[in-house]
DNA sequence: CGAACCTTTGATCATACTCAAATGCTGTGG
DNA sequence: CCACAGCATTTGAGTATGATCAAAGGTTCG
């Protein structure tokens, strides 16, 4: 939601800096403030009966916090938020944002096409781990983590920023840690793509899609008219 | 969306019947109108680029279409609908029905009450997916199912009606259709459930719940709150 | 320097898939 | 009314993907 910076930044604001795991959001809460990732990574996690955490998705920089908080009123959030790495959030009323979301026509159908994506996502997420193998779960989740990360070109050097770790990614995608690690040692030994030092780096992206079996046109024809809006901006 | 009959009738609405297996959503459409099943279920669906499909979900009597179409405004459904048994759907023009929420206080509160039991399930469905076994992901999926079912009262005879295939459980689990089988023999087999003639029969809910894994807390709170709606029209 | 965590690798195991064939049910047209 | 095609279910036998258990080396942090 970093959009029309004229508009939105007339609204009251705090910045506020986590540390690595440290809770943004609980789980059950009722989010009173609508939050924007300023710089780092945070993800949403839900914790499972048996005391097992089940991440639902990973917040890049730039990102939304919890969109849902725009649209649910005074109902609770059913999963928490933690940073994932050194974080920083920018915090907005919510009352105010959602006035503002309404009144003004351009930042409504930019909400919209937002909100548009998040369901994309969540939908698609599932459709990812029940249908995929473990290979390609990751590969879809690489690919929908690089296309984010390039929409706001935050490519550093000739690789990207990469912070996760196996366990995490294993939480996402319903894997075991140790198989995680396997992948990643098939995909570097193939030539496809290697995590070292919080970094991944693409070795061979047409074989990383193929393995995705990336719905391209669905993301596309979104991915696009979201980057419009960061062109305009 | 079962709503405070008295305002939502004002709205010029049409009802339309399908057969079963026919579309009464197009995937990657806008929608115009805003539907709710009247009778009957539906199911939505997202075709993979290999042809296969995956269900996203399954809607029951009584239920809205596509929640999402009153908030992605002149986005793109990422999914489709088809009817999956005969069914009825009352359609009410978008425009006017998200006006009409949010100028009402008590139509907007509930709207957000069903918007956070949306976004609820659809985190929900994921975790399920990723974490449970075969047999817990069936077991999760019925107890929702049961859940939704009683909140409208839609108990038939001792047994509740239940119309899907043994493939369409899979698709939505993320199984196949012969191990769904096995599952279900299963279960009838250890005296816990029985579905026969399109009916369901549950003979010992208190084992079910414990194989679902089911997360009271967070599901019992949404659904109080939900069935006082309806208490209240 | 030690503790905690992350990663890597090996060996074994089980859950759920695949392939295949038989049975039953439903609706349709001759 | 029957024959048949098409689908849904059931069961069997064999297989593979990913889990589990275990242990060793590498990092990071206090």
């Amino acid at each position: 939601m970093e959009t029309s910076p004229e508009a939105v930044s007339s609204l009251r604001s705090a910045v506020k800096n986590y540390r690595p795991h440290q809770r943004i959001l609980r789980q059950g809460q009722t989010p009173e403030l609508f939050g924007s990732l300023r710089s780092g990574w945070a993800y949403a996690y839900r914790v499972l009966d048996d005391g097992r955490r089940h991440l639902q998705g990973i917040m890049l920089p730039g990102e939304t916090i919890a969109l849902d908080s725009l649209f649910i009123g005074s109902n609770t959030i059913s999963f928490g938020i933690n940073a994932l790495t050194s974080a920083a959030v920018c915090w907005f009323p919510i009352e105010a944002m959602a006035c503002l979301l309404h009144k003004n026509k351009t930042q409504r159908s930019e909400t919209e096409l937002w909100l548009s994506y998040y369901f994309w996502s969540l939908n698609h997420r599932a459709a990812n781990i029940s249908r995929n193998d473990a290979t390609g779960r990751f590969a879809e989740f690489v690919v929908e983590i690089l296309t984010r990360l390039r929409l706001r070109n935050l490519v550093r050097g000739e690789g990207y920023e990469f912070p996760p770790t196996q366990a995490q990614i294993a939480d996402c995608l319903g894997l075991t840690p140790v198989y995680v690690g396997r992948i990643l040692a098939d995909l570097r030994q193939r030539r496809i793509l290697e995590v070292s030092d919080r970094t991944l780096y693409i070795l061979d992206e047409r074989r990383l899609m193929a393995i995705a079996r990336w719905e391209g046109p669905s993301l596309d024809q979104i991915t696009r008219r979201l980057s419009r809006t960061f062109e305009n901006s």
